[in-house]
DNA sequence: GTGAGGCGTGAAGACAACGTGAAGTCGCCA
DNA sequence: TGGCGACTTCACGTTGTCTTCACGCCTCAC
């Protein structure tokens, strides 16, 4: 089940995006505004966005930015603006396409199929992480570890946080970057909270946790997932 | 380089894209038909194509569902067709965007640019930085050495240090510019502190530490790095 | 030859970041 | 209301990094 936000500030528009891509099997959540969608897309992790540019307070130039400080999913940016201007600077800030109000329903679902379609994360339909020591089902959230592959339990937070590490392999994640990813962009926790979930989750997955070898501290910058070596 | 196939029959228009994508640092193949267009894309393996759909002979839907069949190169389609039933069956026959003529070149570059990002084939910006001695990758903190490509460890201020020198290859950097690149404007520390990381720095990635033929001290003004020699 | 200034190096202490055990808080459900 | 699990905070030991200092080398000018 494909699950999309749809980012606007008029009801009607979120109601016949909503009624529209429900019909087609899509999973519709809304957001009337820009400080509502980054917290729906940390929260919910959608498949896509599609973002009107004209919100109320937070513009939705800067949502897109924001956004791209953290995550890839895939942003569709949906608005009465039809300069060039605004769609370079909307597609330069990470947009993946821009479709101008009004547009018919049946281009707006094709240009959302060629977005998924080139979508590394959706494109392997395998949403399965399989590493030497433990096996991820991260659709169905479901943890198998050791040659036994004995399913063990992680808990929501811990699931953001080994979530997002292995959807960018070998990159290197700031804290600031994951924090918003689990926790949405206005929290501020203890410096210390992300070590102690790191600490579970070696725990849990590590062959020996005292040595990491798939989730690799980068001392002052981040964390680091390595699939294998 | 990245490399784009221009299929379009008006010569006009070819040599409109071909001077702009040229000016960009983009090298532009040109074909007038679409036989011509399957061949250069078998031949060629171009990075992208840009795809008019009136083109005489085989149409341009027709062109897109060849393609399709054996590539994935990233495909933009170019067309004066604007009803929603084309645009709909070019996407849904695989292009990954669809442009109506008249276009801005700023858009369509923007377009281009956007659709290249999302693919993860083509890597437009490496943050790979190779020598004959390391490989570093500076998006993941990760350096490599030697011809076993054994991987080793800097620390944060060596990589701000390393980072900022192999940004500015060839260009000599001054001891204050480093200094403000790695620890800050305000901060004005020991005049000996960079000597004893640059000295860490070479002992790591240098071959011959005590003759450095990569980081180069510049006696009285500051260091350089001198990618092959 | 000799002294001055700049540079690199080894060693050592100061410091910050990390990981962990334990205790405290919150919400949920029985 | 009590218990439980999940989350968060705190204090502390450990580890690794950063910084300072002393010293030796080299170059260059006198």
């Amino acid at each position: 089940m494909i699950r999309i936000l749809v980012v606007d500030d008029e009801p009607q528009i979120r109601r016949a995006l909503s009624l529209n891509l429900g019909a087609r099997g899509y999973e519709v959540y809304e957001a009337t505004s820009g400080e509502a969608a980054l917290s729906v897309v940390a929260g919910e992790h959608p498949d896509m966005v599609l973002l009107d540019l004209g919100l109320p307070g937070m513009d939705g130039i800067m949502v897109l930015e924001a956004l791209r400080g953290w995550t890839k999913v895939p942003i569709i940016v949906l608005t009465v603006r039809d300069d060039e201007r605004s769609k370079v600077q909307a597609l330069e800030a990470g947009a993946d396409d821009y479709v101008t109000k009004p547009f018919g329903m049946a281009e707006l679902v094709a240009r959302i199929r060629a977005v998924l379609r080139r979508n590394p994360a959706i494109a392997t339909e395998s949403p399965e992480v399989v590493t030497t020591a433990f096996r991820l089902d991260l659709a169905a959230h479901r943890a198998f570890v050791g040659a036994e592959q004995n399913e063990i339990r992680l808990t929501p937070i811990e699931w953001g946080i080994v979530g997002h590490l292995v959807r960018n392999p070998h990159r290197l994640i700031t804290y600031r970057q994951l924090v918003t990813a689990v926790w949405g962009p206005t929290y501020d926790p203890d410096q210390n909270l992300l070590r102690v979930h790191m600490g579970h989750i070696r725990r849990k997955l590590e062959p020996d946790p005292s040595r990491p070898t798939f989730f690799i501290t980068d001392s002052g910058v981040g964390y680091r997932f390595q699939p294998a070596d």
